[in-house]
DNA sequence: CATTTATCCTGTAAGC
DNA sequence: TGCTTACAGGATAAAT
């Protein structure tokens, strides 16, 4: 599932594929995928036709090209991988792939950028930037890779809150990127459990596991992200190597790499977590 | 206001 | 074998 390593790999091929290249014909072939692009499909190939890709930048899951040369106030392409969006860089001519929903040609001829998403959960808008930011991505934290990043800050603010901890760490809006793998495998290095009550977290745990969210993600965007059912690809279509170093996220049943114990997976807000009993004990009070 | 839950979607895999 | 069911889960609207 893509969180911010797995799009920030996206990003750097966009960077490296389509910045500085002209656009020319969209093509949206499911309209689902443009559904955020409120003034409907037309306006959005439309909008695109003729624009230079100027940069490419990103914030926790979001990933956007700039469209004008000024990039405080002008427009932007954004993308949402969602849960199974794919960016690839293919020839013109090559076969549409299977969940092929967008292609994107360029006027100079070249390689197309094609979105591709089987579950459509993703998808493409053309956005406004107000201050260097799409205006749907305002209301998201900064994430721990961005300079601007205030560690204290964030810790305070989930000290704040009266939730569980995983549930705080999943929360965009007090930081990005943290997605159900980064989340476990942080709570995992940190030795904390997910149900955690906030309010009973010290400020040194607050920093401890956030630290590792960014450790980890480091080292997964090193290892080209996590593609851990194969849905995740960077531009070219190669996978991440980094599900080979997940201690705890779909272990399940699997000795701990710590202490041995079997990793425990629990049912989590729909979804799983997956904990070491021993090394990351359940709380006295755990928050549902 | 703060917090939690249901919903969107499709392919894979497990269970009967 | 073939059908049904559970599961994967990011963001947000709706509910509490």
């Amino acid at each position: 599932m893509p969180e911010l390593p797995e799009v920030e790999v996206v990003r750097l091929g966009l960077a490296e594929y389509v910045v500085g290249r002209t656009l020319a014909a969209a093509e949206v072939r499911h309209p689902r995928s443009v559904r955020r692009h409120v003034a409907g499909e037309l306006d959005f190939v439309a909008r695109l036709a003729g624009r230079t890709i100027w940069a490419a930048r990103r914030r926790g899951k979001y990933v956007w090209l700039d469209l004008d040369a000024d990039c405080t106030c002008g427009e932007v392409l954004l993308a949402h991988l969602g849960m199974s969006g794919q960016m690839r860089i293919q020839p013109p001519d090559a076969p549409a792939e299977t969940h092929l929903r967008v292609r994107l040609g360029f006027a100079d001829g070249g390689p197309e950028l094609r979105f591709i998403d089987q579950r459509t959960f993703g998808g493409l808008s053309v956005e406004d930037a107000v201050a260097g930011v799409p205006a749907p991505v305002a209301h998201i934290a900064r994430d721990p890779m961005d300079p601007s990043f205030d560690l204290d800050a964030v810790v305070a603010g989930i000290r704040r809150r009266r939730t569980g901890l995983k549930r705080a760490l999943l929360d965009q809006t007090l930081v990005s990127g943290i997605g159900n793998i980064y989340a476990d495998e942080a709570l995992w290095r940190a030795r904390l459990h997910w149900a955690k009550p906030t309010a009973t977290l010290t400020r040194a745990q607050g920093r401890s596991v956030l630290a590792a969210a960014t450790e980890v993600m480091t080292e997964a965007l090193a290892a080209g992200g996590t593609s851990f059912d194969a849905l995740y690809v960077n531009v070219n279509g190669a996978s991440g190597y980094f599900d080979r170093s997940l201690a705890a996220y779909g272990q399940g049943g699997r000795a701990c790499p710590r202490c041995g114990t079997a990793i425990r997976r629990e049912s989590f807000m729909n979804r799983s977590a997956y904990t070491c009993p021993r090394c990351q004990p359940r709380p006295r009070h755990p928050h549902p």
